[in-house]
DNA sequence: AATAAAAATGAATTTTATTCTACATTATAA
DNA sequence: TTATAATGTAGAATAAAATTCATTTTTATT
């Protein structure tokens, strides 16, 4: 599948991101020898990546027991005003326990992805930030029971 | 709120994890000017938190617009064995696209998250990968129309 | 307080990032 | 096609950072 948008990457810029995707910290040195090119040339390319907002930043993957975020959930909602959702959503998105927040098709208006302690830090969450957010008609909360894969990864095409 | 589980770090490592989260790329000498250490003493630290599973990766975060993936869709299945249900988790988690494979509680047994170019490839997608899944009994597909806030970053408790 | 374990320091060494200039490649228009 | 501009790459030089290690300090435990 060809990539026909204004971000023009060719075979190399996606090999890069495909390598850093899976490991950020990866010297220029070894890139350079996995692309078969000279660091300063590699080095250009990533910063033209950064630049141009193709790599928008670098994280490091924390494990969620290690800090005891132990709970995870979806939350999907209704709105009153479905085509003024803005508000709701960016207030949503203040919440720091709030991972994502996605304005959706369907039944529901919202769905929000969130990281607690405990079922117990989940019903505050919900009691002390998401009572405060304007024109929500509606809230369904799943829970997670078990998380078989969580990556951020994409799936980065071939040229 | 103190945290009590067998990983055991104290408020460094926890900067260490909080400082590394938001860049992933930092230099140990910034690392340890940060936290007023010595970079030996840091990247002692950082290794620790590898071998311990605290930090499990380093992800070089890609912007999916820019390389054609512009479908961003939740699914939620129901499965007609709710109570063995991992050997369809895990041919879901096998699917590329797939993003998140998630079991849990309520009306649904699975949710997933998926990536793709389009709404036909996501179509291609049910059609050729989703079909093969073992026990699935129905599938419920939600699109998201925009994404507000999108982050894998955890809110990092004090000490 | 004594001991053991863990962590931090600071200097030395190795490795890497970064800069810069020259050269090559590609695309564009005459 | 040929000239020209623009962009990309190579490779060496330099600056900066990572890494190692022996020693010292701190912390926890008895």
């Amino acid at each position: 599948m060809v990539i026909e948008n204004n971000f023009s990457l060719d075979h190399i810029d996606l090999a890069i991101l495909r390598l850093m995707q899976d490991n950020a910290r990866i010297s220029n040195v070894d890139l350079a020898k996995a692309l078969d090119l000279v660091p300063s040339a590699v080095l250009e390319r990533v910063k033209k990546l950064e630049k141009k907002n193709v790599i928008t930043g670098y994280n490091a993957k924390v494990n969620p027991a290690a800090v005891d975020l132990k709970l995870l959930a979806f939350i999907s909602m209704k709105s009153s005003q479905s085509f003024s959702c803005n508000d709701t959503a960016s207030e949503l998105a203040k919440i720091p326990d709030v991972q994502e927040v996605h304005v959706i098709a369907g039944d529901d208006c919202f769905l929000v992805k969130v990281r607690t302690t405990d079922s117990a830090s989940l019903m505050a969450l919900l009691r002390d930030e998401f009572s405060k957010v304007p024109n929500i008609l509606s809230v369904k909360t799943t829970i997670v029971l078990e998380t078989v894969k969580e990556q951020q990864q994409l799936v980065i095409p071939q040229k």
